[in-house]
DNA sequence: CTGAAAGCGCTAACAT
DNA sequence: ATGTTAGCGCTTTCAG
């Protein structure tokens, strides 16, 4: 069944040459004479060679692949942040280990040392363990975190002080005063680095912490229904539509009754109804920025990288000036 | 900066025994005296050992690793059947290797052949590369493709036939006569299984093929619109999402002027608005059974395992009865 | 039941 | 610019 493979002593013989010639052929191109090198890829393409990733290793070469480690993979966001780095490495010729962390600090440790000896380098994506506990992990490979910041650790990051801004200053352009912001759990970092961000302006109304998901939209709906705020700004987009669906379920309406703002801008923001106003992030360039890196940390750099991307606000629907009658909150509360 | 890794040997030594000894507690440990075994494990525990999957692989060894290969991992279909695929691996100790193809028949085949020395075998999701060419993977490594059926190559895929007939069965039972159904892209043999499970239903119009995403449902609902029908099947809940979207566009409403069925049931079927009445599929027992259907058949099994996982409509808002002015279409035309 | 010896396919010094 | 020689860490014969 299966098929012996094909090895590179195999190429030699083909190309005539000695195994280690192939393999600098392959390695190190430039240390070998123009003839021979054209022999051997004449040779490769013939037989279908495919180096053996374990052999490579083994022999203390690198071994071609880096582990990405996810909160949840079913989040579009870090979906899109999977593909990016995926891309990257494919164009490095290096492959990717996927593991699902499904959000548990401890499921995130025991996966990276799982993946420890099968990986170059790894990508952490919005992790949430101690950093302490990273730092261990660090020692035995390169790691890069995307949208978390650490002591030590190499990083990619939102600018989240950015995102609360321009979220914030497109309400009051709006004409709103009494802005809401919505908080996330203060495991993530990002969720932290926010919390900093919203301190820092004026006047914001806090609410939650709350899951950064649809279920956490809808009980943030009754919250901000209750409340007299007529412009929230939402951890994401997931959220952000839940938000909508909950005040489409009390009979309410966005963006006429609540102007929401979303974060991330995944591909439903622009579909859904009405379709969301955004903090866009560029998702792509974030997986693309940790691969980056990470190839760096591997070709020996040692500089602490700590990249922040910036963002850029995307208006759609779902945000409008606030109504002459709103300005108060009488209208709303009569309402209820 | 990448601490030195203990080794078997240092285990074997550090217990009094011999490397292969310790290599033996590990494989197979029912030839192993007990006192030995628990010196063995003792000293595991206490220098933290963790198996070299290079070198155990090299040696003739499984690698402990399977390679998933999904069209687009940002689709949330795939995204939960990559979730469950991970966990079966979890729980079996190994590995998983995701490449995302970006729907390419070209690049399917390459990412399977540049991954077939890391992995011990294959789950391609979807797959649309000729059969010819993928039977040259199995050769190497067994494959289990998830959601196609082909001679030679052991499958999971969903009932098609089922998730016609209890769509359209829904539409009848809610007195629509003139019911449409959306045809997928032909490179899918989820297409091409709906496609003859339509034609052996009498009395259905096919709509497109179109792309079985948000775009293809707001092309689809051009058509829609300007034809009779009261009730579509759609190809997927994304699709179906453009389809209520296209409606919407149109100043037209869903379920009032047309009734439509998803099928999948992903997660924003059941919050968007209105909530989609589907075709639910079993996606977490999708991915479990690719990886059971890869443990036995690495385990050595022969058996040409072809499982077909049944699917049950779950209904929402997205449908209602057929409105008495709607069974003819002359009120409809009159609106447009 | 356990020790000994021989590689797996490759890379990396070291020669030439 | 290319050939030579050792292993990398493990599993697996084969002996005992």
């Amino acid at each position: 069944m299966t098929k012996a493979a094909v090895t590179l002593a195999d190429v030699a013989a083909e190309a005539g040459v000695h195994p280690s010639t192939v393999s600098r052929v392959l390695s190190r191109p430039q240390l070998i004479g123009e003839p021979t090198r054209r022999a051997v890829h004449t040779a490769i393409d013939k037989l279908g060679y495919a180096p053996n990733r374990a052999a490579r290793h083994l022999a203390g070469g690198r071994i071609g692949a880096i582990g990405v480690l996810v909160p949840d993979i079913t989040n579009p966001f870090f979906a899109q942040v999977v593909r990016a780095v995926q891309r990257g490495c494919r164009a490095n010729g290096q492959t990717m280990l996927l593991a699902d962390t499904d959000q548990r600090a401890a499921d995130e440790l025991s996966q990276a040392r799982a993946l420890a000896g099968s990986v170059d380098a790894f990508v952490a994506c919005s992790p949430i363990a101690a950093t302490e506990r990273w730092l261990e992990v660090v020692d035995e490979a390169p790691v890069v975190f995307v949208n978390r910041r650490a002591k030590g650790v190499a990083s990619v990051a939102l600018d989240q002080e950015a995102i609360v801004e321009l979220g914030v200053t497109h309400l009051r352009s709006g004409g709103h005063h009494s802005i809401g912001v919505a908080r996330g759990p203060q495991s993530y970092w990002s969720s932290r680095a926010r919390d900093r961000a919203i301190r820092r302006l004026p006047d914001l109304v806090e609410f939650g912490p709350v899951a950064p998901d649809h279920a956490g939209g809808l009980a943030l709906a009754r919250d901000l229904v209750a409340s007299n705020v007529t412009g929230v700004l939402a951890f994401n987009d997931v959220q952000a539509l839940g938000i909508v669906a909950g005040y489409r379920a009390a009979g309410l309406s966005v963006p006429h009754d609540l102007s929401v703002v979303g974060s991330d801008d995944i591909a439903a923001a622009a579909i859904s109804d009405p379709p969301l106003t955004t903090v866009a992030a560029p998702v792509e360039r974030l997986g693309e920025a940790a691969v980056d890196i990470v190839s760096r940390l591997l070709e020996g750099s040692t500089e602490r990288a700590e990249v922040t991307l910036g963002v850029s606000l995307t208006g759609r629907a779902s945000t409008c000036p606030v109504p002459a009658s709103s300005t108060t909150s009488v209208d709303k509360e009569d309402r209820q």
